[in-house]
DNA sequence: AATCAGTTAAATACAGTGTACCGACATGAG
DNA sequence: CTCATGTCGGTACACTGTATTTAACTGATT
């Protein structure tokens, strides 16, 4: 055999940085911030990391496993650095932040609530939150009050970006698009069978997506502030 | 070639029913039912009507299709059949028949919020809101209204729904899995770095979904009435 | 009436998916 | 040195959504 030096001899394969639940996590994360979920394969997140795709399930057991991690991965964005001055300012805080990461992984809105969110930095999330909250009324209803506050944010999320992805798709903004293109839509509309939906693509003006959720979340702190105050009510 | 009467003429073969996007929706909804969105597939659905794959695609364009479809026929069980008496009845009734269609057709949870509804039935039911709440204050206002509820029971819904099933995949009641099982969750709770989560598990008592629900939808229906009251706030 | 066009249904084909399984290889014991 | 053991990677299977090709039937035209 061919003697060779220490400087040609090739670099040995550079053995791909072991394996972890992080980096798989982190590889997943990317490609669904790349491509939306859809286009988080087991197959694809095992070649980001040059891999055999079976070699994940040694970290994981299932994609929903996965799901569940990347949830969690996204929730750390979500924890608040500083703790929050009252209950509200935690809610309302809680509430806009996980809005802005649902901005920047566009797919958490597809998972949101979708199952129970038990990893770790989810429950620290909901550990700040109860801690925010802890006290100023009966258990039952603090929960009550999280827990409305956050089925609001959540399905106002949720909508958002169905509602952006619904004018990506036609490229054109939500109320334009109703009048211009919304082919079905506009037929609707013509038929007269929907005079008041018809009076509110007509008249509506178009209002920003960040204070119309602001405005409803006030509206829900508002009425959770009352209750908190009567919890009996 | 033997003559035959007419009754022992072999029955035509039960040339099947004439396919249209009606029976199809039919049969994915009721795989749906039974299976839960993700046996749903085309080759099933089509199986099921005795029928190739590939005909579906004269009535569909496409799976995503499928679905917005099957959520519009799921609309028709959410139209409010009568008048409502006043515009806190008609959203508290929305509420509660979208929370009601989701338990009978359980698979609606992964799908409500998630695109736009524009089917006929789904602006049907959002015609019949709008009319209940038209006048009401200006239209900002009436419609950040409906969105502040609708997204509050769209999050609820879910929440709900995703519960039910954890509840369901260990055979246990929820409050009784996060003592018992949650293999996971206890030993969280267990390390001390949750008190406050600690103790709601700990104290809480289990309500009934459908009384937290409707107690959340209530607080909710007080904001907005509230600002419908003064639209200016 | 026979042929052909055109439309419709069916079958085949492809590129992917999640995951079960199995065979090779490394490592440690006797 | 041999053998057992257990880990790791690849192959394989059953299934997905959908494009495309082939077959069959219908209706019109010569």
């Amino acid at each position: 055999m061919k003697s060779m030096t220490v400087w040609d001899r090739p670099e040995p394969p550079p053995r791909p940085a072991p394996l972890d639940r992080e980096r798989i996590v982190a590889a997943a994360v990317a490609l669904a911030d790349e491509g939306g979920l859809e286009a988080v394969s087991l197959r694809k997140v095992a070649a980001r990391l040059d891999v055999g795709p079976m070699r994940l399930y040694g970290y994981i057991s299932t994609k929903e496993e996965l799901f569940d991690l990347m949830v969690d991965e996204v929730y750390a964005e979500i924890l608040p650095e500083e703790q929050p001055g009252d209950w509200r300012e935690a809610l309302r805080g809680l509430a806009h932040r996980t809005r802005h990461a649902t901005r920047r992984h566009e797919w958490l809105a597809d998972l949101l609530g979708g199952r129970p969110a038990l990893g770790p930095n989810a429950l620290a999330v909901t550990e700040a939150t109860l801690a925010a909250v802890d006290g100023l009324a009966d258990v039952e209803t603090v929960m009550r009050a999280v827990e409305t506050v956050s089925a609001y944010f959540t399905g106002a999320i949720r909508r958002e970006i169905a509602n952006l992805r619904a004018e990506r798709a036609t490229g054109l903004s939500d109320r334009d698009w109703q009048r211009a293109s919304g082919p079905h839509l506009m037929r609707m509309l013509a038929t007269g069978r929907f005079p008041a939906l018809a009076k509110v693509v007509h008249d509506g003006t178009e209002v920003d997506a960040e204070v119309s959720f602001a405005t409803g979340l006030d509206w829900v702190l508002d009425a959770v502030a009352a209750k908190l105050a009567r919890p009996t009510a």
